[in-house]
DNA sequence: AATCATCACTATGTATACACTCGAGCTATG
DNA sequence: CATAGCTCGAGTGTATACATAGTGATGATT
């Protein structure tokens, strides 16, 4: 692996998870140093995190972890729904009806996973994570998929700050359970409706943590 | 100016402009002397270049200039009018009517600007990005603002591959004036409407000289 | 004759040294 | 006392030298 590839990946995790708060320089000798490589991997790192909008470039002074107001939130949600929405109803249209009645029941059971000794909700997650994966692949667009990826970034650092109770994830489960339902059901409008409905109630939760703070 | 921005801008204006063909290497060395700049700002700029989806890693191989197929095409037409459907709706709503009723007279007048000599018909794609600029302001959304913009590279390029004639020029002239009104007037699903219109025409116009090649 | 292994070359990946720009803080002057 | 100019410094921007990996060709072997 590179080295520019894991100071990437190691800056991108501290800063999703967290640990690099918003406001926080990110200076290229000091990140050398810490990461045990020389600057220009770093350099390389920090434009793509910046590329991707987990930085910006602060003139001369370094690069900035960037902020995650209300409004950010609101305006990545807008983008969010625009796409997924989208996706959802093409997936209904392209997608293998089996791929997507199979995710269904598996998150129809998505409660045991939740129940289960796992603090960082792991299984729950990788669940998820497949029925995105599966829409990508049943749309088959490698542009859109682009686009959708470079949004779910910025999501995972968001669902960190928002801390997940089990009532949420358990409600969330039953939203996607109800997405993945439709798109096998070869329902388009009804994937659509599923998907507003879903990216409502999450931007709604999402919205009153981060003002808990 | 840096000279990594200045190698950027170069590059991808030789790509825009079809100076250099998808499929050609551009290796680091042989472009830093072409450039007059060493193999360090020419590095990072194909990073940018690649994160923007104009070329493609071709480990060991240097990066390519990535191809402009029928496919792709279609796939980034798809994801171009999710985002601009939903963004003039969005202009409807939020626009000035003043700013987008200023604009719909103008491009009334199109035709004049185009009977000019003006071979590359720069006061016309002038106004017309005008247009863009308007209605990204209008939404007042980053991301979505970013994504819109990314996805405007790519169609610069397919542009120059169309060859625009005076009379295609003219009808898309009309479909924005009709697009700008639709905003102007408050209208979102017409707004809508109008880019569907657009989009599907230009689309269309677009795969046929595309063909012709 | 075909296929596999090896070798050399070429191009990228990384480290480091040097240049330059932008800011902050201090000093001198009105 | 306030403000403008200067100096110093930290940090990025660029160049270049070195390490390394991947690829293509060439030769030998089956």
């Amino acid at each position: 692996m590179r080295a520019s590839d894991r100071a990437y990946s190691s800056l991108r995790e501290d800063i999703i998870e967290w640990r690099l708060r918003p406001g926080a320089v990110l200076a290229e000798v000091e990140q050398s140093e810490r990461l045990g490589v020389s600057r220009t991997p770093v350099r390389e790192a920090l434009g793509r995190l910046t590329a991707e909008g987990l930085t910006t470039a602060a003139g001369g002074r370094g690069v900035v972890v960037t902020d995650v107001s209300l409004e950010s939130i609101d305006e990545l949600f807008e983008l969010r729904e625009t796409l997924e929405v989208r996706a959802a109803a093409l997936a209904a249209q392209r997608g293998e009806p089996a791929v997507f009645s199979e995710l269904h029941s598996q998150l129809l059971r998505a409660p045991e996973l939740l129940s289960e000794e796992d603090p960082g909700r792991h299984k729950y997650y990788d669940l998820v994570g497949q029925l995105d994966e599966a829409i990508d692949a049943a749309i088959s667009n490698s542009y859109l998929a682009t686009a959708m990826r470079s949004i779910r970034v910025h999501l995972v650092r968001i669902r960190r700050l928002a801390a997940d109770d089990a009532a949420r994830l358990h409600a969330a489960a039953a939203e996607h359970a109800a997405i993945a339902e439709a798109i096998a059901g070869g329902n388009p409008r009804l994937a659509e409706a599923a998907t507003i409905v879903h990216l409502h109630r999450s931007l709604t939760h999402v919205k009153a943590a981060h003002q808990a703070r």
